[in-house]
DNA sequence: TGGATTCGCGTTTTT
DNA sequence: CGCGAATCCA
């Protein structure tokens, strides 16, 4: 039942004390509030208030009761996305928090839906989610058990093609086994039909099956009743940054909405950065094919960032072919312009940026609305060591996440063993830790007995230890461990869970394993068992504290103190700044080398994207830099300035550099036409490589440079095929090696 | 079995 | 260069 929508017109007044909903609203951003039926596409561009918009037509189906909790399904791509739109709705709500509703990231609610349902696809509703580390240690078995040479064939490339298909929506029977390719020796598929089978055995699922499932239990017309079942529930279905979904989340969406078709989906396809991870910017583009009758509704008003950033921002992004096409605007003013910096290397790069850090500083800002964003976390180093001798206090957000450290992983494994013992990869990885003087031979001759039975881990123990196949103390040992995870396992019911993780992590000899040891980490990571068993306290039971541990953990980074952020791109988008740093703008590291040789203009067109995603980032001031050499793994490579710093519109960007150094559309590139050079060659079995080292000219300043090691340069003739697997060194070699 | 040593390679990151 | 994984050797 629809109820009256006039009474919430911004132009009566409210009768509730919470009545701003509409306010300061502007008419886009109004629709798309108040567009409740039918698919619509919420284009919102960077800082144009994509998230107000979001929780106000939460809010606004809510209070005017068109929707109770229940019928809603909110989709979001991360936790900390979810988590935080739950709060404001509920503040919008006037501060009652908001139950009931189906809201999550994707994989949150698949695995919800799953557990319901585990049955129709062969699992126990106990089943163990995996992550990627556990995906290649199976990919890893399955191709030794098939006696293929994993140093030709790396496990990962299997796992990542696994991941990528299963991202695709595709199950082993949709693939030609052509579809293979050179990988895993053209048996790809075929391996991808057997590690789904091994994951039956293990009770157990990966990341992209939780989807994969979901949708096969769609698809079949005898489950017919459980697609019913949501589609009676779920009246209204709202999608977060639709740009970054794959294919089978599509797909899920696709069979969720088809009965109401009331699915809103808000995203901005010029901030579509995941591709490398599956994410379709054409299921954006296409939208209004795939949901006929769409509206659209772009939201092009810009509240963030002043005139020359944002004319900068659009000057880069135009450059990209294939988008829906929108110009943000501003009414903030032009505010300053772009400064983009060339510098001599990294390490000149990192002390300019902290001179003009400490220059904001001087004029009252504060360092933690200021950042600075690297394409890739090697770049971070030098910044680092900078903000430390100046005694710049900074923040690293990323790095390797709280769940995928070590001892959390193997405090994991205990407990997922204990939940359900099949559970081959988490008991592989903890079985001989700490040391019981279980190696690999004892493991190895588990395994050939688990295979040929086609058992679990667990059980082929449980078998061996009843035979003398084993030498005494093996077996003595493996006895006492099954007795362990006997006894804990009769506690699960009757014990807290927090008090019982306690315990398995005490009788096992894993945290005395961490006190006996001398290493400086090993109070850390004590420190991080403790924080983990103190995070158990938020769920009910140890199953459902596992499954969100697999699905959500992060580490909360306390926003306490003033400091200035270093990241990478990626972890940047939705965040802003009253400054920002982009460092690093030389081509192949900017846009990133393999990026481009991966995805030709696909990867070229995604990493002008995270361009744009960076100089958004910026309400009133973005710096941009690039460096004539830096240092990568160990040598010093030369580089010329990224063509993104070409493509930023003149007139909105102040550029300066150090004499002598390339600057981009200035008239004279670096003159080679005196270089005096050496070329080393030296011929190994598997290739040529040719070491051209010189000094030539650069504008007017005389460069020392090293071309070519490490890469192959395959000199015939007067042709030269020069194969470059790193940065920007082609172009610069191009133009020099004319002349030789 | 496990400590020592060499080897190989090197984006982005969420679930 | 620096780190984790594979491999070597006692």
């Amino acid at each position: 039942m629809m109820m009256d929508s006039e009474m919430f017109d911004i132009e009566e007044p409210e009768t509730t004390p919470e009545t701003g909903l509409f306010d300061g609203l502007n008419p886009s951003q109004k629709e798309a509030v108040e567009t409740l039926n039918g698919p619509v596409l919420v284009l919102a561009g960077a800082g144009t208030g994509k998230t107000r918009v979001l929780t106000t037509r939460l809010a606004y189906l809510l209070k005017s009761n068109t929707a109770f909790p229940g019928q809603i399904l909110a989709v979001t791509f991360t936790n900390k996305a979810a988590q935080e739109m739950k709060e404001r709705v509920s503040h919008l709500m006037g501060g009652v928090p908001v139950e009931g509703w189906w809201l999550g990231t994707f994989h949150s609610l698949a695995a919800r839906m799953l557990r319901r349902h585990a049955d129709r696809v062969g699992l126990d509703s106990n089943y163990t989610i995996l992550d990627s580390d556990d995906q290649v240690r199976l990919a890893k078995q399955l191709m030794e058990a098939e006696g293929m040479d994993i140093k030709k064939n790396p496990p990962k490339a299997l796992a990542m093609k696994i991941s990528s298909w299963k991202d695709k929506g595709k199950i082993p029977s949709d693939l030609k086994s052509d579809e293979s390719g050179d990988l895993a020796d053209g048996k790809a598929v075929q391996l991808y039909a057997t590690y789904q089978q091994r994951l039956k055995t293990l009770n157990a699922c990966d990341f992209g099956d939780l989807l994969l499932h979901m949708i096969t239990i769609f698809k079949d017309p005898a489950n017919a009743d459980i697609l019913e079942d949501y589609h009676r529930r779920f009246k209204y279905l709202l999608v977060d940054e639709y740009q970054d979904t794959n294919v089978a989340q599509y797909l899920w969406l696709r069979l969720l909405v088809q009965q109401s078709n009331n699915i809103c989906c808000v995203g901005d396809d010029d901030q579509s950065i995941y591709g490398w991870r599956g994410a379709e910017v054409d299921n954006i583009l296409r939208f209004e094919k795939d949901f006929p009758g769409a509206k659209m509704i772009r939201l092009e008003e810009n509240y963030r960032s002043t005139g020359h950033i944002l004319s900068a921002a659009n000057g880069v992004i135009g450059n990209n072919g294939n988008r829906l096409g929108k110009e943000l605007f501003t009414s903030r003013g032009d505010g300053e312009k772009v400064t983009v910096r060339g510098l001599w290397d990294s390490n000149a790069e990192a002390r300019w940026v902290c001179e003009e850090v400490e220059a904001l500083q001087t004029k009252g800002w504060s360092l933690s609305q200021m950042a600075v964003l690297v394409r890739t976390s090697f770049q971070m180093r030098a910044f680092e060591e900078r903000f430390i001798q100046l005694g710049i206090s900074y923040k690293v957000i990323g790095g390797p996440r709280f769940y995928e450290r070590q001892e959390i992983r193997d405090a994991l494994a205990y407990l997922r063993v204990t939940m359900q013992s099949h559970d081959d990869l988490a008991l592989e990885r903890i079985i001989n830790k700490p040391k019981r003087g279980l190696g690999d031979a004892t493991i190895q001759t588990l395994y050939t007995h688990a295979r040929a039975k086609n058992i679990s881990l667990y059980q082929s123990i449980y078998d061996l230890t009843q035979t003398e196949e084993l030498r005494p103390k093996v077996k003595s040992t493996l006895m006492k461990l099954m007795d362990d995870f006997e006894r804990w396992k009769s506690l699960v019911s009757s014990t807290h869970h927090s008090e019982l993780a306690t315990t398995i992590l005490d009788e096992s000899g894993y945290t005395a394993m961490w006190k006996a040891d001398k290493s400086p980490d090993a109070p850390g990571r004590l420190e991080n068992l403790k924080e983990l068993i103190a995070s158990m306290e938020d769920f009910e039971d140890l199953q459902q504290f596992l499954e969100h541990i697999a699905l959500v953990l992060d580490n909360q980074n306390k926003n306490t103190g003033d400091y200035i952020t270093l990241m990478t791109l990626h972890g940047a988008k939705g965040l802003e700044f009253d400054a920002v740093f982009l460092p690093g703008w030389e081509d192949g590291l900017f846009p990133s080398q393999r990026s481009m040789d991966e995805s030709g203009v696909k990867g070229l067109e995604e990493e002008r994207r995270l361009a744009y995603v960076g100089i958004t980032r910026a309400r009133k001031k973005t710096y941009i830099s690039y460096v004539g050499s830096r240092y990568m793994y160990g040598s010093l490579v030369s580089s010329i300035p990224s063509r993104f710093v070409e493509e930023l519109p003149k007139e909105h960007i102040e550029i300066e550099t150090e004499t002598g150094l390339y600057t981009p559309g200035r008239s004279e590139h670096w003159d080679s036409s005196a270089p005096s050079y050496n070329k080393t060659r030296s011929v190994s079995a598997r290739s040529e490589t040719v070491i051209i080292e010189g000094t030539f000219n650069r504008g007017d300043r005389v460069m020392h440079a090293k071309f070519g090691e490490g890469t192959i340069i395959h000199i015939e003739g007067q042709k030269l095929d020069i194969n470059f697997s790193k940065s920007g060194q082609k172009r610069v070699l191009d133009s020099f090696v004319e002349k030789l």
